[in-house]
DNA sequence: TCTGGGGTCCTAGGACCC
DNA sequence: TCTGGGGTCCTAGGACCC
């Protein structure tokens, strides 16, 4: 049996533990540069506040209905995930940790699933604050419609199991398409189109028909929720094959000065990435583009695509070709809106020139200690062309304290 | 004024090979 | 009316996820 463990408006959730007065209340959590809204407690939610709106559209409902809204704070949720998925690794045998707030667990060899599921779930909420629910049945598609129930039904106390044909064609009945993983808006519309509104409709589809109209893709869905097995757990994930740094600017820059501090920032942020999961660069892309919705602006997007002479995870080696790509590409007379920087092509084995003038034992012991002491103060070290970002940094006026990982923002307590 | 960022997988079609 | 067959690799584009 699989599990699906996810924290509950996570975001907004972390903002509430370490800011108490805010429970009840409606909260939302916005992208990178306050640009749209991306959680929601269930307050913001009975609103009709809507996933993904722009912040500016709701600034009447703020106002009317005193909503508070904080910038995203990644270095703190991304510790407080760190504490959520530790908690939970003890108590399972098995772990995928699927997304920043979400994780699949094997439930094989335990003998009671709903005790350990509760017991789980109790542990996790207790020991970090974060409200958490638990969906357990026989495909990991299946247990991530029994976590949408755990969540939705109070009856369940958070913890939902499929484990009879009749919860299962119960589950499929009561779910709409749409809301199945693995079918998103493109597909729920065509499918529905054939009259096919539900979960449990799609089951009874003939599979020679999915398999023609949704590829194997949407096979594979279709037996998960039939309860066929086709997802394995994946514990230990495999190095990604492509990494992609970019941000849009908080406000639009036209200078070359300001462009190449931004894309030597995404390139050395790419080169730790790199040396992380221990691969090294082939070919790199930057890109830098105008803001496509002021219409009213000339538009330029473009990107160069350069192909290093040895594979590398050196912070300065790649910043070197990341520049270069940027004078090839940059046009004077624009406005640009994001940069960003992708490594498009990975390997995991350095294989040495022949004409190489680079020192590369050196370069990365150098690689080494950089990344040790970054390591304890983010940024402490970087290139002088990375610059201090005060043109081009993004836009974050409603950022909360990073209360779990500095010391000079730890949480204040007055006692009177 | 203001619209995120980082990934994966699959398919179709073209180029090229024997 | 007629124009091999079978294969690989690459890329662009589309779809999905959080």
């Amino acid at each position: 049996m699989f599990g699906l463990i996810d924290c509950n408006n996570f975001y907004a959730s972390c903002e509430r533990v370490f800011n108490p007065s805010l429970n009840g209340k409606p909260v939302v959590v916005l992208s990178n540069n306050d640009g749209c809204i991306i959680a929601r407690s269930n307050e913001a939610k009975a609103l009709g506040i809507k996933m993904g709106t722009p912040a500016f559209q709701i600034k009447e409902e703020v106002a009317r209905y005193g909503i508070s809204v904080f910038s995203s704070n990644y270095v703190l949720y991304g510790d407080m995930s760190a504490r959520v998925m530790s908690i939970i690794a003890q108590h399972v045998p098995e772990l995928e940790i699927y997304s920043i707030d979400e994780a699949f667990i094997n439930f094989d060899g335990i003998r009671d699933i709903s005790q350990t599921g509760k017991e789980v779930v109790h542990k996790v909420t207790k020991g970090t604050g974060i409200p958490v629910s638990l969906g357990v049945a026989p495909t990991k598609t299946l247990a991530k419609l029994a976590n949408k129930y755990a969540k939705k039904y109070p009856a369940y106390q958070r913890v939902c199991i499929i484990d009879t044909e009749e919860k299962r064609i119960k589950a499929l009945q009561l779910c709409e398409i749409g809301d199945v993983w693995g079918i998103g808006r493109r597909i729920a519309r065509k499918l529905q189109a054939e009259g096919i509104f539900t979960a449990y409709d799609f089951t009874l589809m003939a599979q020679s028909r999915v398999r023609k109209h949704l590829t194997i893709v949407g096979e594979r869905t279709w037996k998960e929720l039939r309860g066929e097995s086709c997802i394995d757990m994946d514990a230990a994930p495999p190095p990604k094959k492509q990494i992609c740094t970019s941000r849009s600017f908080g406000t639009m820059i036209e200078d070359f000065e300001s462009l190449s501090e931004a894309i030597a920032t995404h390139a050395a942020t790419c080169a730790r990435k790199l040396r992380e999961q221990h691969s090294y660069a082939v070919s790199i892309m930057v890109f830098i583009h105008t803001n496509g919705f002021r219409e009213d602006l000339p538009q330029y997007w473009q990107n160069a695509v350069l192909k290093l002479p040895v594979p590398t995870a050196d912070t300065i080696e790649i910043v070197q070709y990341a520049l270069k790509g940027l004078r090839q590409i940059f046009l004077q007379g624009f406005r640009y809106k994001k940069a960003g920087v992708i490594i498009t092509e990975i390997t995991q084995h350095a294989q040495l020139g022949l004409f190489d003038t680079v020192d590369r034992n050196k370069r990365e012991r150098l690689m080494t200690v950089v990344d040790q002491i970054n390591g304890e103060h983010a940024n402490r070290i970087k290139l002088a062309v990375q610059g201090n970002g005060r043109k081009w940094k993004l836009k974050q006026e409603l950022l909360s304290q990073r209360y779990t990982t500095d010391l000079k923002e730890i949480i204040n307590v007055n006692c009177k």
